[in-house]
RNA sequence: GGACCCGUAGCCUAGCAUGGAUAAGGCGGCAGCCUCCUAAGCUGCAGAUCGCGGGUUCAAAUCCCGCCGGGUCCGCCA
């Protein structure tokens, strides 16, 4: 609804409606701050400026403002009865579809998680996981045609480190599979730092898997699905799950990396050195060359994603990749040589590091977190609060346990600009009581209770609206207007900031109005306790965290 | 050496794209609020030279330049 308030704002300010100059203001819904610019061009005061573009507009030509007022050089914009009462009448009809729009029927696809499969997903990995997840979400919510994948790299050294150790030492079959593989992984790095010589058979491992030795393919197929099987697990606990997991194997053994050297070859960007092959970095802007082919005639992990990029130009129109910052050079080589060979680039949202205390971590030394060890401590001290209600069952306590420490976890990532660095910190992680994702779940189980009381029609009525319930209101009305703003920044934090916002204000409206014993108002106050029922579980959904409605 | 990101109250963050109305939340601290729909709640108080120094502008947390602090990258690794 507010995205329709804004284009009617926009269309009715007709010349001096630049969106660059609209904005949302604490002291009104909407404002601009054109009146500035134009004072200057016309050598006139901004209130004057204002004044004047006030009275050349003409109300009727819009159904949703009310009052448009000027400030000071601002133009205030203010929303009328009918806006409140149509936005309360579409969130209870559209109910679990409130919020959806059609942005675009684009087809989207989102690259997320990635991680090597030598061993469970830590703390780092899982920021990843829930930046994608929840933009995923979100751009199906703004209508796209969305679908998710994790690019498994099964080529990588690493995984023949892990292979290696894995047929040397056999592997701990008690232990959840990921992490048994971590465990041969860290040992035979260990081995090889002491055995030089060992560097040879890893080498070798990975020229015959690359060649298609059947023998070393079920050997790395082996490895690589018991590390993805303790990874999809992780993830289904975080309540992420992608659709496809693609082998980056896959691309060499489909032709795609061999057409993209074509390529380049084609347009002249690759030449020999030292019998490699290598593209000219320095005509895009960069000092360093990047190598596509070995001597020995293996690919890199470059060619391979190339290659990826290509199928995705032939599958998608848009294509965005969460990634770690120690990506950022090779991601920006990879937009530009896939820009140069004249297809679209993907987006790439890239977040800073999760580090600890103590410093980073590393899976290779097995100095990590892992996602498991921080999911088991967060429900376990979810479960000891919930222990203390006597009025649950088991089972819902289990339940609201499971719910709040997730939601705990994926808000608490979710909620910091991608950019942003992290330090870890178990005590904050550990004392949720007053975690802002609880928070909003907790408001949601309030309304919820409210409405489990009452069987009856509700009657919202815009001339009853106090104070708190009007701004409550414009509030929910933003819904799809913070998705959008959201995906286009690709800024996932922004919609969480907003969520968070309902919810206090949810708060306020209810500790200030009665709404069972509300008399006359009853019917009124119902529907908006109804309307932000729906947006806060249809919110909460957006972020992957459930919607109780007890807790 | 070169490049990129971050730096906002004791702590965590929003705002920076598109400069504009008293810099906004949360945690922690202090003081209050349950004969009434869930107190995982609400109210009030205290707490900020928006890293530092210049510049542009009628106006800078926001733009530009320099510096400081933290992180990251610059492999025939991924």
């Amino acid at each position: 609804m507010f995205r329709k308030l804004r284009q009617e704002v926009i269309r009715l300010l007709g010349d001096y409606g630049e969106e660059r100059f609209l904005r949302e203001s604490e002291h009104a819904e909407l404002c601009t701050t054109i009146a500035f610019k134009l004072a200057k061009e016309m050598k006139k005061k901004p209130d004057e400026v204002a004044e004047e573009i006030v009275s050349s507009l003409d109300l009727s030509e819009v159904s949703y403002v009310g009052k448009i007022e000027s400030v000071k050089g601002y133009i205030n914009f203010y929303v009328n009865q009918e806006f409140l009462e149509d936005t309360v009448e579409k969130i209870i009809r559209e109910d679990e579809n409130y919020g959806s729009f059609s942005l675009s029927d684009e087809k989207v696809l989102i690259e997320h998680t990635s991680a090597n499969p030598d061993g469970p997903l830590h703390i780092g990995h899982i920021r990843n996981s829930i930046i994608g997840d929840t933009l995923a979400r979100m751009f199906k919510k703004a209508g796209f045609n969305v679908r998710t994948h994790y690019y498994v790299n099964d080529m990588g050294r690493q995984i023949a480190i892990a292979c290696l150790g894995f047929s040397k030492f056999g592997i701990d079959k008690s232990k959840k599979p990921d992490h048994a593989i971590v465990d041969v992984y860290i040992k035979m790095n260990k081995e090889i730092e002491q055995n030089q010589e060992l560097e040879k058979d890893v080498e070798k491992l990975m020229l015959e898997y690359e060649r298609g030795s059947e023998e070393v393919i079920s050997l790395f197929r082996e490895v690589v699905n018991l590390a993805l099987e303790g990874i999809k697990e992780t993830l289904c606990k975080l309540n992420v799950k992608h659709d496809d997991y693609v082998w980056e194997s896959e691309f060499v053994r489909n032709g795609y990396v061999d057409r993209i050297i074509e390529m380049l070859e084609e347009k002249g960007m690759i030449s020999e050195d030292d019998g490699a092959l290598v593209i000219d970095m320095k005509k895009l802007g960069y000092e360093k060359n990047v190598v596509v082919r070995r001597k020995n005639g293996t690919t890199l992990y470059v060619t391979r994603d190339l290659a990826y990029h290509v199928w995705k130009n032939e599958n998608y129109d848009t294509f965005i990749n969460v990634l770690g910052a120690d990506h950022k050079l090779i991601g920006r080589q990879l937009q530009d040589i896939i820009k140069a060979l004249g297809f679209k680039p993907p987006e790439i949202v890239f977040f800073e590091f999760v580090s600890l205390p103590e410093g980073s971590m590393s899976t290779r030394k097995g100095k990590f977190i892992s996602a498991d060890e921080l999911i088991d401590k967060v429900f376990y001290e979810a479960k000891k609060i919930v222990d203390e209600r006597e009025d649950l069952s088991y089972e819902e306590k289990e339940k609201i346990a499971r719910a709040v420490s997730v939601g705990a976890l994926r808000y608490d990532f979710v909620k910091v600009a991608p950019e942003k660095p992290m330090t870890f910190d178990w005590n904050k992680a550990l004392d949720f009581r007053r975690q802002t994702s609880a928070y909003i779940q907790y408001s949601h189980a309030r309304a919820c209770s409210i409405l489990r009381k009452v069987d009856e029609e509700f009657a919202f009525s815009a001339e009853m609206c106090s104070k708190v319930e009007r701004e409550l209101i414009i509030l929910l009305s933003k819904f799809s207007w913070v998705v959008e703003k959201s995906i286009k920044s690709l800024r996932p934090n922004v919609f969480a900031e907003y969520l968070m916002d309902v919810a206090s204000k949810f708060n306020d409206f209810y500790t200030e109005h009665p709404v069972l014993k509300a008399g006359e108002l009853r019917s009124h106050r119902l529907a908006i306790v109804e309307a932000c029922r729906i947006v806060l579980r249809n919110g909460l959904e957006l972020l992957g965290i459930e919607a109780i409605e007890k807790m």
